[in-house]
DNA sequence: ACCTGAACACCGTTCAAGT
DNA sequence: ACCTGAACACCGTTCAAGT
């Protein structure tokens, strides 16, 4: 075997560029984008970046703050739609950024969408929403019952998809059909009959829809408000 | 150190409590339920039942197969409710079914919910939602649309409430005290106002709110379907 | 201040040996 | 058929030793 270098020990010498927290998250991306989530770990995000894994406990509280710090990142490239004032319009442009920041990176997607965070990482969309909503004339109570669902729906969209893994080709027809073929087998009348809508699963199309109907339904109910005496100004 | 009796080795004897997968589903929700989500492994399932992790294997296809027959369980425990042939009320009772199963077992409901099976267990209240939005004369693609809009609401809302974890007393209002404090320091501005309403969630008037929403929108919307040419049998 | 060696207490899993 | 011993290749993490 060729003799190799040494791994030098103690803290390394001035000029070198050394580990960061931010340096950190992106390998641990890079080992998620690669290997999946399953493969992240304190010792593979380090050997990403030629460290000792226990060098990567003085930036990151361990491998759950790694976890943490990887799903603020991604939570933290939500970009900021322009809002029109339409409220439709503004809430479904939301909601296709939060989708859109998601699954950039899609076998981390799981990641972002199940952890609770502390952090402020991902209020920017929450006070987006807000807005629009108070704009709009619904009140801030029922403000956050609205944005609370529709959360959980674009939350509960997206995980689906990103569940389901990538599909392509001859191997997902061939999954729609043995699907199918369960589902027909299943003795159950109405999900026979749905059987071949079931099977299948068109996810953009299923965003649009739930997002959609979503911004709808909420139009149609903050437009019945009762407007509180309105002012000559307004 | 008392001497203790030597661990068999080989079959246990005929007439002996053996393995069985039911079993150890129930020995990992009592893990579960005991120490959480992260403790439960092989080792630990195994320990519960008196028996040697290996062994588990015997009866279940490791660790994941293991986490799917639990997720199976739960999801296979879903109580049929009643249909009373309204709309709005049989899609709120089957959602409130589905969560009330969910979380029967609160620290394992993350793995129901997350965890895509591929067994025919959860398929009792998929039947239901569509059978009750065919009746109401919604045609079968849309009511999939339908249905997978409702059960992404579902579980968005009760994967909240079961990452919150448990809530009492004076730690609570302590901690909502902490956030609320948080997001007024945000200096977004309707982050800001709504501050008292984000800082707390009640999240079974959180769930109701959503389930309630969400029919009150499919129902209006599925009245609005053109009728194909009613026959005067209907 | 920050990186590593040594060390510890864990994991899931295979396979042959046992009954 | 089904359980365990021995063994393997992993984990995350602490802490002192180094620069």
């Amino acid at each position: 075997v060729a003799t190799r270098a040494p791994p030098r020990r103690g803290r390394p010498p001035k000029g070198e560029e050394r580990l960061s927290r931010a340096a950190i998250v992106e390998a641990a991306l890079a080992v998620i984008d690669a290997q999946g989530l399953d493969s992240v770990g304190m010792r593979s995000v380090a050997a990403q970046l030629g460290v000792d894994a226990k060098s990567l406990y003085n930036h990151v509280d361990g491998k759950e703050g790694l976890l943490d710090a990887v799903a603020e990142h991604v939570l933290a490239s939500i970009r900021n739609p322009a809002l029109t004032g339409v409220l439709v319009d503004d809430l479904r442009a939301i909601a296709h950024a939060f989708r859109d920041a998601a699954l950039a990176r899609p076998l981390a997607a799981t990641l972002v969408l199940t952890r609770q965070l502390s952090s402020l990482a991902g209020l920017a969309p929450v006070e987006a929403v807000l807005s629009v909503l108070r704009r709009a004339g619904c009140p801030p109570a029922e403000s956050v019952h609205l944005l609370r669902t529709l959360l959980a729906t674009s939350i509960g969209t997206i995980l689906r998809e990103a569940q389901a893994g990538p599909t392509f080709g001859a191997s997902a027809t061939a999954a729609i059909a043995r699907r199918k073929k369960t589902l027909e087998a299943s003795g159950l009348p109405t999900l026979v009959e749905a059987a071949p809508y079931l099977a299948r699963c068109d996810h953009a199309a299923e965003f649009d829809f739930a997002v959609d109907f979503m911004a709808a339904a909420v139009a149609a109910r903050v437009a019945a408000i009762p407007r509180p005496r309105p002012t000559a100004r307004d």
